[in-house]
DNA sequence: GCCTGACTTTGACCCAGATCAAGAGCGTTC
DNA sequence: GAACGCTCTTGATCTGGGTCAAAGTCAGGC
């Protein structure tokens, strides 16, 4: 195999795309120049795993680049998705060493990986780094609560809807002109959905099929989705329409 | 109406039974001092709301005795549970004055409360509060995330195990003498458990009929759980029998 | 001691989503 | 360019848990 691309590169923390959204956010340039020693880069294809549940994990990090999936697993088989990490988010639990999630690259990913020792240190040491850490995780405790609105009371319809509407806001962080259309691209199989939204792979495809056919959602190829009215999307996830996250 | 209770009191935080497992966990006798100076107590009946969705919300505080939910509710009335408060969790967002769940009391409540403004700005300055938060947060990150996995991929048989192992593993914590049988009060109505489960309470109730024909529980009274073997509630609950928290 | 209302149990029936099965689209390999 | 291995779609059938309905339990009030 060719290696078309380093493995491992370093870059200025202030040319990073998720300087000021990650867990660095609040750090001040003699912090920063702090971590800059600590971090590497690690980079992983679709589809590898970045930790399994159970495993010693060295370091803590952040999503650079990609989509990776936290998910949980029952003995006989059954799985769950229990976080989608997007760029900026961070990975890993201060104070714990094992994993107690898989973690998996659902696309190409990059990751900024901090050593667990020094970083745990340096949170003590500057609070700016555990105020920004509390704050985020505040933010995925109401996400993982919004989901368990999703998980337990939703319908497929609805669990679909409200997957791409999450998708889809995100998607219009990145600048969207026009405020209800919007279109996205599924970092996830038909399979990952159905693990997020506890539900099969093939009651997803129905659904998908559904909401195309009533003209809620226009595919062009398996994985690209053009949203014409975002208000529709949200009415269809039985959210009230008003767009979802208060300040 | 007679005052059988004093509605508000005050006490000294060291007899305070959750001294060493709330916020204040880490606190050093100066600190404990400031913190005092703005707390103050609330009681509340089983029933009664401690806040809604929505309202403005000046304290924060802790769970002293008692039980509270946080549930989420769709504007068409299909509501989720998406915690249950036991003593030393905490309440609300700091940064955040709008509630974002209604809270309940299931028994009769008794809060600590904190003014919310004098608290947010000891947080930034005392960082003891501010770990101890995170601490908390990422322990309710995880069981938010674990009940993920009992909502998205469980049986009913399975929810109601999960739920009264849960139940179970708390009263084990004060004082079980023999770790295999364990006996419990439940603080919530079947509908409240089947908020909590995503179900509703008419499968509860057939499912916890089925566990006690089956020999799994032993029921004396609508709310009183004998649990003879509680390795085969787990076991029916769909855990490994290793007794779950990873530490 | 009876009545009332909240909570719970149980039964009969139904349907959304699971399961089982077949096949279609498409990129990769040799 | 045929064959393979993914991912995805669609159809037929089954079933766990929802829905609707009725009756049982029990504490509190008068």
């Amino acid at each position: 195999m060719i290696r078309t691309q380093a493995l491992t590169f370093t870059q200025d923390c202030n040319d990073c795309p998720i300087r000021h959204r990650a867990v660095c956010a609040r750090c001040e340039t003699d912090e920063l120049a702090r971590l800059e020693e600590i971090k590497y880069y690690r980079r992983f294809e679709a589809g590898q795993s970045v930790v399994w549940s159970g495993d010693r994990m060295d370091f803590l990090g952040s999503v650079v680049n990609g989509v990776a999936t936290l998910t949980q697993t029952m003995e006989d088989g059954r799985t769950q998705m229990v976080g989608l990490l997007l760029p900026s988010d961070f990975v890993g639990r201060p104070g714990r060493v094992e994993a107690a999630y898989d973690v998996t690259a659902t696309t190409d990913l990059v990751m900024c990986c901090f050593r667990r020792a020094p970083f745990e240190r340096m949170m003590h040491e500057t609070p700016h780094i555990a105020q920004r850490l509390l704050e985020m995780t505040l933010d995925e405790l109401d996400a993982a609560r919004e989901w368990m609105l999703v998980l337990g009371r939703k319908t497929a319809r609805e669990k679909i809807a409200s997957l791409l509407a999450i998708i889809a806001r995100r998607n219009a962080l990145v600048g969207t002109a026009d405020d209800h259309a919007v279109t996205l691209e599924l970092p996830l199989t038909r399979e990952a959905m159905a693990d997020y939204l506890g539900l099969t792979l093939e009651t997803v495809s129905r659904q998908i099929s559904a909401l195309k056919r009533d003209g809620v959602i226009v595919l062009t190829g398996k994985r690209h989705v053009a949203v014409p009215d975002l208000d529709r999307l949200m009415a269809e996830a039985g959210d009230d329409t008003d767009g979802g996250l208060p300040a």
